[in-house]
Parts: C-alpha cells; structure tokens; sequence
DNA sequence: CTATAAATAGAAATAATTTCTGTTTATCCT
DNA sequence: AGGATAAACAGAAATTATTTCTATTTATAG
C-alpha cells in the first residue's frame, strides 16, 4: 500500500492530488522502474492530457520526499522507482536489467572510513544489476 | 602518462589519431571529470572546428575500452573521468563533488554472494561522493 | 464555505545527444 | 616510400529528453 507515501507528503504540506495517487499506484502496480514518458502514457489513459511537465515535477518532488530513487540504466532516458524501505536504515537497491524490476538490497559493508585519499566522504551509492526470479 | 591508453587502443586495432591523443592529453591534464562539451571547448582551440559529434563517439568508445568511465553528477549533463587502474582489480570511483576530480577507490566490501532476493547478480557499481583535500 | 497557496495543463523553449553524408586520414601491406 | 582500405573525421541537421513559463484550477486550512 502507499498510505505510507501520501502520509509522508501530508507531513510535509504537500497536497495529495488525483495525478500524485495516480503516479504512486503505477509504481505500486507495475512493481519496477519506469520512465517518465512510460508513466505519462499509462496516466493518459485516466487522466486525458495529463502533460509531461508535471510528471517530472512530481517525480523530483518524490525523489526529494525518500519515497522514489533514481536508476541507472542502458541509454539515455530517466528512471525512477519505489524505495520500499523508509526505515531510515542504510541500504542500496538491485535492478533487474532484464525486467527493470527494483528491490532493495540491505546488505552494504562499505568501511566505517570518514575519510580516504584525503577526500572527507558525503555520501555513496551503490547500483546493483542482476537478473530477477522471473526473468532468469 | 597516457602511453597506456594508446598501446590499449592499438591492440584493439584502433587508430591513433590527433583527436583521440588531445581527448586523452587533457583528461591527464585537466584530472577531473568532464562533459563533452567542455573537452570540445578545449580541442577548438587546437582543432578548429573539432566537432562535438566525434567527442561523443570517441568518448563512448573510450568507455568501452575501460580507458574512460562514466559519473553520475547533479545536472543532466553526461560526465567522463580516467580510470587509472587498469590492473584488473576490482574498484570504484571517488568524485569530489565541489571540483569534479576523480580517484580510484579500491575498498569494496561487496559480500561474495551470488544470489539474493532471488536475483542473479551480475555486477554493481558504487559511486562515492565527497570533497577532495584540496576542496576542504 | 471561503481564502490561499500549491498544483495543474499546455505551449514553447532549451539543450543534450544522435544520425547521416561525404571527405579525410592512419595504418597495413608490398 | 607509396597505395589501398577501413576507420575516423567534420559539419549539418534531426531527434528527443527535460525545463520554463503563464494562466487556470484545486486541495486544504481555518
């Protein structure tokens, strides 16, 4: 359910429009990653001209929100997927370059290093591709 | 040096050519990441006239060759950095987030499991973010 | 129920990347 | 060294992803 998700943008004095429920039960349904043009494509069919431009917007609005992340994949075009896990617990995802399916992938042991090469450390990410149950 | 590039390239039956060389000169130069347009900025002054489409293609095939890799930035511009580390071993990349400078990052703690959540895993890639010494 | 700030649609602009065609050039071979 | 050949080049043009802008509509707080 995404319950969780509109209560998080509620939180924060975002609305929850008819386009944000629609955008959020496509991801729940289709269960990987998707393009925005994908996303524009199915919501068009609900909501005649739904328009792009908004769909970007709202994507980055959920990407700032925790509740998607991007992808990484073959090409040129933008892909953006449900994070499952808002337990604030540090974890990466695994994509299935078949499918586009995304799980979240907990385990990371990357060292307890503040600091290598000299460089003070922000952040990591870390993308792993493999290939799904139903796509092997 | 970039001696290694070019005997790399030459194996694969590769043309050493003027373009291919300053591409390469100025990423040894430059030791950071770039996009295309700004090593296009560069080689016009050379090169009149060096033409942004050869970038792209050089750039691509550099990739390919494991000469260049690929970094994700803010923005959607395309990124490019040397990989100095053609020993085989498994690596990553730290990127210092405020001047775009690149090393190579040998720690990786990746658990030697080949299957989870189902997935066969094939590879992953793990991008580091921070600041550079001489940023700090 | 109303006021208001936020979100929307739609058009239009921007800018990154790719494709294509004809010309030039690095390399291999003799 | 010189010629043949496949690869790389330049340049123009097309494509397409993404952003910006403006006027209108809508979700929410009070």
């Amino acid at each position: 359910m995404n319950a969780d998700y509109l209560k998080k943008l509620k939180q924060d004095h975002f609305k929850i429009t008819p386009k944000r429920r629609a955008i959020l039960d496509l991801f729940d349904r289709e269960d990987k990653c998707l393009t925005p043009e994908t996303i524009w494509e199915h919501l068009k069919k609900t909501f005649k001209q739904s328009g792009l431009p908004g769909i970007y917007r709202n994507l980055e609005l959920f990407v700032k929100q925790g509740i998607l992340i991007r992808i990484d994949r073959e090409g040129r075009k933008r892909y953006y997927a449900l994070c499952h896990d808002h337990s604030g617990h540090h974890h990466h995802h695994i994509v299935c370059v078949e499918c586009g399916r995304v799980d979240d992938f907990p385990v990371c042991h990357f060292p307890d290093i503040k600091s290598t090469k000299g460089y003070k450390i922000l952040s990591h990410s870390m993308q792993i591709n493999g290939i799904c149950k139903s796509c092997q």
